[in-house]
Parts: structure tokens; sequence; C-alpha cells
DNA sequence: CATGAATGAGTCTTCATTCAT
DNA sequence: GATGAATGAAGACTCATTCAT
């Protein structure tokens, strides 16, 4: 007796996204599913049309985040003309995924890496595998520098293992940032960073 | 004055480690009051006789956790005898504290950061200001950074940053480690990286 | 937009109902929620629905019966004709509500003073202030002694005092008659009694 | 091992004083038996050698608190004169026990009352019959007023009833003193009732 | 399709009482 | 006799999920 046509997949993402808001503002840990619904503007009891479960919307929300970034990078990187700037390129696109939304989206970053550590949750090791995940855009970052060692542009050396110091020193600083937003320069510090360390590879 | 002896402080400590296991094993998040009592072979209400709150035992597994690194630091950098060996010295304490006990305190480090991004609760801001900590930490790091710069040995560089940077390096290890523990060799990493970076701002 | 209809004020009004009865049989101190809800016929989440907490259930209950005491004595009162009959009328009004149920609001009553007395309960603070209700009533009761005093009914007396005693008389039949319901014969008190204290200020 | 010899009933009676001011200070409802034990300087474990309960404490408590009204009124009466002075003195032994301890014992009273009526508590009905007590003691002022008929001074009335108003107005007063103690003048309120009361029984 | 009222399992916390020392 | 550490039953309250309308 209450019907209405909807473009279910619309409507979904559009929850998705208000969700997405909620958790960013309020942190992952402190998100009822009443905010939620209310921020969609739907009923508690419609979600439930769109997701299975709270958790679901946890895993959606992840995804989402780490696609974002992706889509960024992609369009970063078909710009860059040098490993060096695609390393900057892909950086640079999680600096701005993440400071989205006036910075609230640093809130779901240690979200995402909470939840990745707890396996333990299932609804949200269904959406994807985290730990291929990073592996991959660890084994990724290290073509790159593969990339520049073949260019002769750096010097032979394990690019694994640079590879995982340089996706470290994204997510630490983002680390440092959430917690001291008005004392660490996010740009600067990538941007340094990057420059020291490529200098420290450099052949020459 | 016939009553049961108890060393008071003692038990208290041994409850502290019993949570720091399950908090270790079950994530900040998932804790209830009975897993630690069961832990710590007591009853739920003994636990309330050592501890005001639950809360109150987070903040102090977050002390007791940065207070071990710091006793492992200060003996590692009582050995040192270079700005290069003392900062070395400063990240294996960090690395070693946190693989101790068969690496379940790995966990608690990622939610050591959770919970230090949480200003909402109360009683772990009590315990102490987490914002100044990792402030003064930083300005620690920049210290010896700016000792090998007055020694000649690294070029003039942005201190604060660099050192953000190399923070952010060791934290943003710890993250892979702790999603991906057959991966990555975190003492490897963190040597590896500390090379490059040294190399990168090394005045020669 | 089509959901379960409700009238949640209605509802609201009937929990209070089964909390007023559940309050009256065990006393305000052996309440537990779970027998409100029982009683109410509803499960123990939707009390909260209904209300913010216990504490304002009581607040609500306190506030209940003296509106209904009012209601009651407006209506008698309308129909008396003199400052005697109007002192009647007010007295049987707390009477009669207070016997309402067959007798369980009774214990009602020495809650509603108990509750009055705990000062610290803010929930019920909230819903009024006690104490200048009291005071309020007393100040009305002394109005009509003055009244009559004014008709020359009276001799004249510190209507306040009289008033305290007046009112005191009717609580403390009330406190009587619910500690041995079966010798106290409360309608009968209460009307020699006023009639003695009729007599004994009135001016021949 | 820990031997010490000491009157037990002296002892006993030393917590139960302790007892009363604690209970008098925090209302019945508030009390901890830790409270109690602190307050007598003993173990919380010594006060169960001396009560069996925290009940039987307050049926002790209870029992004490009426016991030094009637020696109070005892020593009173003994000095009274008339009928009049009998009840004037009996009134004030009330309110001189209840008034002790600068007001603290105020709140005992009315915890008097509401133990009174939930006979629900078996420890304290074990103490003593309540339901008698008062009856008994409505007999006893009855039995004034029926001396005061006997000796011409008042006319013939319903001495219980009379008797049941003049307790009552004691009690209410007591009661409206509870909540406001600073706009109800007890001995004021007590003096001029009683004074309409003889007043308006008395023969002429 | 949409809803939000209803729910009860699950939490933290309190506190009277016990009992080993 | 004295003690206070230990306890667990009990109670207020939360919230993800369901389902009647």
């Amino acid at each position: 007796m209450c019907a209405r046509i909807v473009d279910k997949e619309a409507k979904r993402r559009e929850i998705l996204l208000a969700a997405m808001h909620v958790v960013a503002r309020h942190g992952i840990g402190n998100v009822k599913v009443t905010n939620i619904a209310t921020a969609a503007g739907i009923g508690k009891g419609t979600l439930y049309e769109y997701f299975p479960s709270k958790e679901a919307i946890y895993g959606a929300i992840i995804r989402e985040y780490l696609d974002r970034a992706e889509v960024v990078a992609a369009r970063k990187m078909a710009l860059a003309n040098s490993p060096r700037e695609k390393l900057a390129a892909l950086l640079s696109a999680w600096l701005e995924t993440t400071a989205e939304e006036s910075g609230d989206f640093l809130r779901l970053f240690i979200d995402v890496w909470s939840e990745a550590i707890r396996l333990t949750s299932p609804a949200v090791a269904k959406v994807f595998d985290m730990k291929s995940y990073f592996h991959e855009y660890r084994a990724f970052v290290a073509s790159i520098l593969q990339e520049a060692i073949d260019g002769g542009e750096l010097r032979p050396i394990d690019t694994m293992v640079a590879a995982s110091g340089l996706l470290a020193i994204f997510d630490g600083i983002m680390l440092q940032w959430l917690l001291d937003r008005d004392r660490v320069d996010v740009p600067k510090t990538i941007d340094t960073t990057l420059d020291i360390i490529w200098n420290g590879i450099s052949k020459k």
C-alpha cells in the first residue's frame, strides 16, 4: 500500500554517503544505526532493505573510501611522467581522499585500519580481502620503484621493503595529523620525507 | 588488624597485565569486563576494587604500554654513541615493546592510537595528555636530528618535519605488520628505511 | 510513512498507570524496571521509548498523583459555598485521590513524601519544585482561613500556622491509615478533627 | 590470634549510634554498610559480629529512636500536672527527639514511617510490631483525653478519633518541617494547633 | 516499499555478605 | 575477635534487528 519506485542502487549509494559522513564525524565505534538512518533521511527499517547489517555498512564504507582514493590516484598518475611523479601522485591521492570533507574522513582512516586489523569481523571481510589489498598495493609501489631502478634513477634496493617504508610514511603521517591537526603540516611533511627518501636511494 | 594480607599494588598490576592480554587479543572495543576478570582469575566485582571503571583500565593499559617503551628506549639509548645509533635505539625500543608477548601487544598499538583519537573518553584523558606526549616525542627525535646536523653529519633540514616523517615510518610499518605479519619483515624494513633516510639527509 | 500507528501519548499514560500500580504495591524503593514493563505488558526496552529513565517515571507518577488531587479538589471546591466547605472539599479531595484504586495509592502517598525529601534526585526535581508546591498549598489554605476570619466566622489567628496544622492533620491521618487501615476511620477522623478545629477557632 | 576482650553489648550500642548518625545524615536508602562500619571505626566484617544483617541494624535504629522518645516523654510527663500538660509533654518529647543532632534525625523520622509501612521487611518486623505500637500509642493519648473529659475539662468526644487527630498533627508537622525547615516553625505550630484543638474540645 | 515501535540479549556497575587469615 | 578482600547476584540501561502496518 505504500509502494514507491526507486532506483535501489542509487538509494543504496545515497545511504552509504550519509553513513560515511556520520562515521567520519562520530567515529566508527560511536555510530548508531539511528544516526545513519536520520542522516540518510530514511527510517531505521529502510536501512535494512539496502544493507543486511550495520557491519555490512562499515564494509561498504571502507570499500568506498579505498575506491575513492584509487580513482583519484588513477587520475593523478595518468598525468605523471616519471616514477618520482607517479609516487607523489599516489601519496597525494591518498592524502586528498583522506582530507576530504574538511578532514572528517581522517577519522575514517584510522577506523579503516582498526577494522582491517580485526579480521574477526566477517561482514567486513566478505567485502574484500584487506590483507591482499594492501599487499598488492605495496607490490604496485614496489613496481614503480623498480621502474626507477631500471631507468637508472635509483640504486638497486629491496623494492618491497622500500615500498613498505614509503606507504608507512603516508600512514604514519596521517596518524599524526589525526592526533594533532594544528601542528602537523601534512603536504609539507609528505613532500619533505619523499624528497629525503628519494634522495636516499637515488643513484648519486 | 588480622585481615587477608594482599599486596594491592602487585595485584593491581597482575590484573592490568591480564587486561592487556585480553585487550591485545580481542581489541579494545570488544572487551567485556567479564573477560578481563576471568583472565585475571578473579570475580567481576573484584576488578572494581582495583580500578574504578573499565575506562580506567584502558587508561592504565595505555600508560603501561608507553611506559614500557620508554624504559626500553632509555636503556637502549644509554648505550648509543651517535645520533644515528640513538635513533635506531629509539625505533627499536618501540618495535620491541610492541612486539612483546609474542606480538599480542601489536594489536594494542592500534588501539592506543584509536583511543588517542577519541579524546571524548575522559578516563583515558585523565591519565595523560596524548597530544602533548606525542608532540614532545616528535620534538625529542628532532633534537637528535639537530645533534647530527650540528655534528656535521647531516645537512640542515626542517628537523620537526623530518622527525614526523621518521616516526610516521615507524608507525606505518607497525600498521603494515599488524595487517600482514608474515609478509612484512619489521626489523629489516625499519633498518633499510632508516638507512635510506639517513643516506637521504647525510651531508655527502 | 506506513509504520505502526501508535498514540504515543496514550501509551505513555498507559505505562504510567501501570507504573503507579507497581509502585503503589511494592513501594518506590523496591520497584524494578522489569516489574513496570511486565505490568504494562511491554518489553523492558519499550519503557525507555516513553521515559528517559526510571527516575523520570517516578517524577511523572508524583506529578500525576498531585494533578489528580488538584482536579478533584477544583471540582469539589467549585461547589463549596463557605470557607468551611472549601476546606472540607480540599481535604476530602486529597483523601479520595489517595484512597483511589482500592487504596493502593495510599502507599504512593508516603513515597511522594519520601521522594520530596530526597531532593538529591534531579529527575524528580525537574518535574516540579516540591518545596514551593507545598508552600503555595499552605498559603492557599491560609487564604481560606483568612476569608473565614474576614467573614467574622473565625477569630483572628496566625493563618499560616493554622494552615500548617490543618494540612499536618490530614497528612498525619493518612500516615496512620497507611499503617493500620482497619483501625483508622479516615473520613470520620478528618470530619471530627476538622469539626474540633473549626470549633476551636470559631469566634463564639 | 587476634583476641580482644570487649563488652559486646557496649560495642553493639556504639555501632548502633554510629549507624543512626549515618542513616540520619544520608537517608536510609543511601546508606552502605561500609559507611556505617567506617563511622563506627570498625571493619565491615566486624559489623556482622554484632548484627546479623543491614536490615537488623535498621530495625535496631528504629527501636532506638522510639525508645529515646519514650524516655524523654516519660521524664516530661512525670512533671505534668494536668491532661493538657501531659499531652504537651508527649508531643514535645517527640519533637525534641526528632530534632536531635541539629535536625538530622528528622530524616530518620520519615524513614521510620517508610519502614513501618513496608511491613514486607521481616527483619524490621521481628524487632517489634509497629502496628501494635502505634495503636497502643493512640490508645494512650486517648486515655489522657478521657481523663480530661472525666475531669470535666473537655466535652465528651470520640477519644480515639481525637487522639488520631492529635498525633496526626505531630506527624504531619514533622513532614512539613522535613520538606521546608526554614518556613515551618515547629514548636509554634504545635503549640498553636494544640491550643486550637484543646479549645475546640474544651467544655465551654 | 517504507517505517518506527517493540524487543531482549548483553553491558557495566553496585553492594550486602562471606570467610581466610 | 577483627578484618577487609573477594564475590556474584541483581539492576538500570543500550541498541541492532525485526516485523506489523
